[in-house]
DNA sequence: ATCGTTCCCTAACAAGTGTTTGGTAGGTTA
DNA sequence: TAACCTACCAAACACTTGTTAGGGAACGAT
């Protein structure tokens, strides 16, 4: 029976977050395999062994961020699929609660975009894959549903359009910087906008 | 004095070419840090240290690979800038572009896209930076240029809107695939469509 | 005082890295 | 035939990589 120490009631141990956290920026700096774990511990002011303290392998240190980030982002998602809302209103929360997620995990994020591709190979990521289901089969429902209700043009291909809001949304992780000009609502407001109703002034 | 061989005669040896079409291959599959020579060599069918008779080291095959593609992309860039045409005709010109762009060369944007970022930071690769402040400096003229002229909407970030399209196009390497279902300029019109209008339907 | 736990250091390991050196088969030129 | 060039191989180099083993300082609990 494991025993209950005082530290362990907060979920996770303080310091092993702040080394996910450095981490985290580093790989999302300079790109996983180019990151060596002596930079990573140099950063948190300790040497390359010590991190083995806290964690198994390089490798999984990228598992708990990658996997941490995608819990939170699909409880954000559920809840909007679950409230039943219609597709133009779907559509508006996804993407809002998209940009509220690179304001949080915006490291997370950029790992994600530049290396789930390669990862989702590996047996260890396959839930990434599994994501990247989960995703399509809400922002292109939601898109067919839009079109079938006449809330979305019909002569747009949907699944191109569906790379292109994807795209376009998660790639801000890579400008973004929290506290900056403008908030996520801000961004999402603007970015929706756009695609909604175009940049093109109407006659 | 150089003697002038025959093979010599076309600008670039063959081989040469065919070994850096398969790094870039590589490169944009697995990432340049993550790529090995001795991988590229195997792809190539012969030893990594062969290489070494063509190229003077890894890093050089990804600076021709890059300074390649950016010399061919403001080659096309130039000609649309000069050509004297409206902001929303530049606009439709230079995505079309783009995209035709990443239908020739679609390894190197990958890369591009995944490395430039770290890449421009190294002296041997500044040309990167250079290249991304004309970017800029071109779509962004563009832009203001429109709303100036009351073509593009007034009430949008102008350099948010340049974000999201400039992600928007150059992403779309990631799953562009040569002799695909869509043509570059079908994909070109596709994505102008929902930029200038939207994907909304106007009552 | 002793124990156990936490957290880090020192020092090394084996594997893999980009690169170099010397050699050589085969074709072309003189 | 002899010299030369092209394009590769074979084998090694120095270095970096992720990882491990053993140890020890600090500190609260017993």
């Amino acid at each position: 029976m494991p025993k209950n120490k005082k530290q362990q009631v907060t979920a996770v141990p303080e310091r092993r977050g702040e080394l996910l956290a450095t981490a985290a920026e580093v790989f999302a700096a300079q790109g996983y395999n180019a990151t060596t774990v002596r930079r990573i511990a140099d950063e948190a002011g300790m040497l390359a062994g010590s991190l083995y303290y806290h964690f198994d392998s390089k490798e999984s240190m990228l598992d708990e961020i990658l996997s941490t980030f995608l819990t939170e982002l699909w409880q954000g998602y559920d809840a909007v699929l679950a409230a039943g809302l219609g597709p133009r209103e779907t559509i508006e929360a996804l993407v809002t609660e998209s940009f509220r997620e690179i304001d949080r995990h915006r490291a997370a994020v950029a790992i994600y975009q530049k290396e789930s591709r390669h990862l989702a190979e590996l047996p260890r990521f396959g839930y990434l894959a599994d994501s990247q289901r989960k995703f399509e089969q809400a922002w292109l429902g939601t898109l067919e549903r839009g079109v079938a209700a006449k809330a979305f043009r019909a002569d747009l291909d949907v699944r191109l359009t569906y790379r292109f809001v994807r795209d376009t949304v998660w790639v801000a992780a890579s400008w973004y910087r929290p506290g900056g000009q403008h908030s996520p609502e801000e961004i999402a407001r603007q970015y929706l906008s756009m695609v909604l109703d175009g940049i093109a002034v109407r006659e």
